[in-house]
DNA sequence: TGACTTGGTGTCAAAGCGACAATAAGCTAA
DNA sequence: TTAGCTTATTGTCGCTTTGACACCAAGTCA
């Protein structure tokens, strides 16, 4: 069976871009391809759009189908669509990005992908067609949408500490930030909820736990207010 | 002459929403379509992708073709693949936005359009597919992108005086503004040019005019100047 | 020349920001 | 038991930025 159109047709894929959070490291998941073109190379999950799917169900269904990950919240990042990315013939991809945290999604590699595994972002090694690119303009993204959108909360644990936080912060945005000013202005927002519990398993004082309060953020922002690092 | 394909493929197209200052009202520029689906109708100018020109070169051609507008800066907005957007088939649109000087573009209908027309944003009809949507996505990129970023001189002559360029921020983020601190924002940023000239023809006292001084701007933003409205 | 319209300017109080250091709590090892 | 180590927690102060606010200047027109 085959379809016919009376005009060529770029072919349609979805490519995700998955970030994780390990302990201190800003992370992104990775597949080894296991077909031409680019066989045995690393690149980012993802394949073609069926005709019946969804953009966004297409890059979910490949997302899980190559690294096993399921339920993930997925934002659209941008369309490539060069001449010449895809050797084979003219492929226009659309991507997107993800946030996770990494410690409740076990990944396992499946259909097309030899293995499926979390790279540091500094220990990327070259990527399949111009999944570089792509990878560097999610890091962009993700860069500047954490200053003004409480989305950090998406790569940690459900109940943190406020170490942890400021860590992740540090680490996205590549720069130390002052303790107590940073605690100042995240507790003065008022959308930590203090679960009067503590961190275990320290050899050290043990740091409060918090949680985000999506409730209160969402009342926060109807009324105006702007998240902002 | 056809072309065959194993699996089926969307169609894809490009769409732009092109907006213009006229004065002092925020427009966009549509055209009203010459061929089914939705003959007759209102939409964004755009159209089929070519298997050997870009995303963006296919969204400048038929920018050109449809409205005669040239030489417009675009930046890609969103790529909309809903199921049922087209009556016709699988389409998925990769949509652009442009900011243009309304004064220095004439418009000029033609191919696959009855009518290319500036609509002031506030009039503007129900559109053909859910170019409606896609309009509404490109007036929110406008509004935030306009904050932090110094893209409103796109639409304003060349030359022009500090309550033109007030107006323009209170048209598009819809909200007055305080003359004198606007000023003093504005001109403290020291991206300005003060061009020692004055408005002719107003029945008034001429107010200064000014020019968007990029070279300075590009020096501010390498030192970590960030523009903010 | 007087009335009208818009252009252009400065101050002050409040809030927010970044720089800065000392004590508290809990663990470990001697 | 205690000394020492590690990290948690908290507040002040000066500076900058922000937003509220009102009057005179310049030019046109009748």
């Amino acid at each position: 069976m085959s379809f016919s159109y009376e005009y060529a047709r770029p072919a349609l894929t979805v490519d995700c871009v998955v970030f994780g959070l390990d302990e201190e490291d800003l992370k992104v998941l990775l597949i080894e391809r296991d077909l031409p073109p680019f066989e045995g190379k690393w690149a980012l999950p993802g394949g073609f759009v069926r005709i019946d799917e969804s953009l966004e169900d297409a890059a979910l269904r490949e997302l899980q189908e190559e690294t096993g990950l399921k339920r993930v919240f997925l934002e659209q990042l941008y369309t490539v669509g060069d001449l010449n990315r895809d050797p084979r013939e003219r492929v226009v991809t659309v991507t997107y990005f993800a946030l996770v945290r990494l410690s409740s999604h076990k990944v396992q590699a499946a259909t097309d992908a030899r293995q499926a595994l979390w790279f540091g972002i500094d220990d990327v090694p070259k990527l399949a067609f111009d999944h570089d690119k792509i990878l560097q303009m999610a890091h962009e993204r993700l860069r500047g949408k954490v200053r003004y959108q409480p989305i950090g909360f998406e790569l940690l644990p459900q109940k943190f500490t406020l170490r942890q936080l400021q860590n992740l912060y540090e680490v996205i945005l590549d720069r130390e930030l002052d303790k107590r000013n940073f605690r100042k202005k995240i507790l003065g927002m008022g959308m930590l909820e203090d679960l009067d519990e503590v961190e275990t398993d320290v050899a050290h004082r043990a740091a409060r736990l918090y949680r985000f309060d999506r409730k209160a953020y969402k009342e926060m922002t109807k009324k105006g207010f702007s998240f902002e690092i």
